[in-house]
DNA sequence: ATTAGCACTTAAGCCTGATGAGTGCTAATT
DNA sequence: AATTAGCACTCATCAGGCTTAAGTGCTAAT
């Protein structure tokens, strides 16, 4: 899996035993982030190399880009070209331990009646398995398709519309109406609507009861002129930025970065949600796990950071994603399997609460 | 309003021109953070007074448990008590500036259609107002009246239920229930439950339908009998503890507490989230503003801090609190108002949207 | 190709003394 | 009697000097 002794071939770029060294150097920096130098490295490593030998391989690794030194003396420490190659190099993460497996298994009970509830466990879950921040977003709702739809007067003029969708996911929403409408015209509208929309994607509907009032045939049609407008109403929300972050301060206590610049940097980088959620729905095209390093992030806060993420989803589709994000130097070993296997149960969990 | 000259009573501790120089003292630390020192203060304040005076008032002040110094030399801060004091003293805020009214008054037009939206735009306004930590908790359900409760079938066995309060709280929740239950039976279901228990209070309402239980003699009449069972368990969701913090990163970004040890129990604090609703239950009592200061807070995280809360509600009840965690040595004049002015806005709020 | 040896670099720790802001006390002043 | 000036004292902070330890690069020996 390493790749063997020969060299010149483009991607392997290193002998043995100079891919030796760079993951003792990695592993040297993660558990003890501190810059490692030739003769801590020639103890640890257990290839009996002097630290002149070491010296040379790592002046060659700092050449090639994957080393750098804070200071004159004083260590190296990897690059995240080092630690993109650490990754791709992990053929096979390390099997999570039992317990482990068991708690994440967990998010499916506790209460997760819905889907919502799922999700915040899960982002909950994250955050305080790996101390890191998590992120978890909520299927997208305008490619969910409609499993029901349901009207309900709580007031004179105000009408609370409820939405389920085939991924399991409830919003409701209250939303006023000139009109006197009775429960049971309404009911009609809803049982109207459903039958004409259930299992089309929310966007699709809304497209075609856009294109329904630009044809304005049915203006004579009471029922089929209120379904248009409630409907309109209903399916018009643009579903706010559907995004549960957790442990940020744990990413600020824990981390590494002690700077306060990058700090700031990282808590205005939480707050631009919608700018996450894009990045996050980039990697909703391949399953599996995805993991961007440092500078391969494209939101600049989270350059001194590693994301890592998976996605989740039932047969048919990819719904959302879940994420973590710690430092760079973060334990990739332990970290990408979290996910890895958070992900597999959330999908679980949803395919067997889905409605199709 | 600050107390004559005279000594001696029990309200009136001091003189005028102590109460000045404490006026001083704590006006300065607010805004500087640091130690304030003789000197400094006979030039900041307007008396004339000589360092050597002001040293002696410093010291009388110290002795009465008003100041204390953090070295031998370098100047004295105020104690919890010094600000309590300056607090109840405050018998008069001051005016909100009219922007910051309007900002307030926005919470109610961004999207806040259904109350929870409503309790999550102020709880991100009073974290961007203040730059500290908010707390905003929604009306206890157990308290509220029942306006609706709905079933919808949406698979084979699972049940949604919608509830919505006279407060205009909307609750969903999945259920699932062995009997094939058709969409028209779970009507009458719903039917029969609204018009039995509409205006009751929650708790009044599980009582009942726990009473009925047991009494059993509904076991013959299907409707009534099935009408108990989801009726018991749509209501019998203990309501999770149901509050919006924010801005956390703010108040560990910005404070005053270096320490990493006091940032810690401060974290471990807000994950007590059922403990800080118990002591914002507690502030529900009275209506108006009130002022938690330093070790007054029972929470042990938080005795570094000082909270400010507000409750809300309509005409006949208090629902829920807003506040807000600050350094002891925030800025009370104005944040005090904001808080005040913010509870003002979501009572009325929540007044004109709600059912009765 | 590897290693030992050596001169060089640098962060961090430690001591030192100087500085300055602050204090408490006492005696002089008003 | 209240206020103030003066003085001796305390202590955090800072800069400079010194040492140490860990590290580096280079060269020459193995």
């Amino acid at each position: 899996m390493r790749g063997g002794k020969k060299k010149g071939t483009s991607e392997d770029l290193f002998d043995q035993r100079t891919q030796q060294v760079l993951q003792g150097i990695i592993d040297n920096f993660i558990s003890t982030s501190e810059p490692v130098g030739s003769r801590t490295l020639s103890k640890t490593l257990g290839l009996s190399l002097s630290p002149a030998t070491i010296r040379n391989i790592m002046s060659d690794l700092s050449d090639q880009g994957y080393l750098t030194q804070v200071h004159t003396s004083g260590g190296r420490i990897p690059t995240d070209k080092a630690y993109r190659f650490f990754v791709d190099s992990l053929v096979v993460a390390d099997k999570l331990p039992e317990q482990l497996q068991k708690n994440i298994e967990e998010i499916s009970y506790q209460g997760a009646s819905a889907v919502q509830d799922l999700l915040i466990n899960t982002s909950h879950l994250l955050a305080g398995l790996t101390k890191f921040a998590s992120l978890v977003t909520a299927p997208k709702t305008s490619l969910s398709r409609l499993q029901h739809i349901e009207f309900i007067k709580i007031s004179g003029d105000r009408i609370l519309v409820i939405l389920v969708t085939k991924s399991g996911l409830i919003k409701n929403r209250v939303v006023e109406c000139q009109d006197q409408l009775s429960q049971e015209f309404l009911n009609s509208v809803s049982g109207f609507l459903n039958e004409k929309f259930k299992d089309h994607s929310l966007l699709e509907i809304r497209k075609q009861i856009l294109d329904s009032m630009v044809e304005d045939k049915d203006r004579y049609n009471e029922l089929l002129a209120q379904a248009i407008r409630l409907g309109k109403k209903a399916f018009e929300l643009d579903q706010p930025v559907e995004i549960f972050i957790e442990g940020q301060t744990n990413l600020l206590m824990n981390q590494r970065l002690h700077e306060e610049e990058s700090k700031n940097s990282l808590i205005s980088a939480f707050e631009q949600k919608s700018a996450i959620m894009e990045i996050l729905d980039q990697t909703m095209e391949n399953q599996g796990t995805r993991i961007f390093i440092g500078l391969e992030n494209e939101l600049s806060g989270l350059q001194e950071c590693s994301l890592i993420t998976a996605c989740y989803g039932n047969k048919h589709n990819m719904l959302g994603t879940i994420g973590v994000i710690g430092p760079t130097s973060m334990d990739y070993r332990r970290i990408i399997p979290v996910v890895d296997y958070t992900a597999k149960i959330v999908s679980q969990t949803i395919t067997s609460q889905s409605y199709d």
